[in-house]
DNA sequence: TAGTTGACCGGAA
DNA sequence: ATTCCGGCCAACT
């Protein structure tokens, strides 16, 4: 297993289903370090691409997370306009 | 190599 | 409800 905590947060970020929204826990878990939540935050801080969602990963806490450039509202508004927030 | 930072989480005051 | 603290992990300097 050549990949790194990184590679594998993207693959299942990418894979997080469109209208859906999932915790950094969860893709923690998911990546295989359920306690890793920060690193993931981190990660992707340092990955963020458009092939990775970001904006589809919200805390444990039901609330939505940072994003790059403007923050929650940006979340907020794709998040909406994928049916993800009602 | 070691120390600091941060897009987190959960619990306590 | 808000604020503070400790813990875990990866990236950056």
């Amino acid at each position: 297993m050549s990949k790194t905590f990184a590679d594998k947060v993207r693959d299942v970020v990418r894979q997080i289903p469109k209208g859906k929204t999932m915790t950094y826990k969860e893709v923690a878990v998911k990546a295989g370090n359920p306690k890793a939540a920060r690193a993931v935050g981190a990660v992707m801080r340092s990955n963020f691409n458009r092939d990775i969602p970001c904006h589809r990963v919200i805390y444990s806490s039901g609330q939505l997370g940072h994003y790059n450039r403007g923050g929650t509202l940006r979340k907020k508004a794709i998040l909406k306009a994928e049916g993800a927030l009602k």
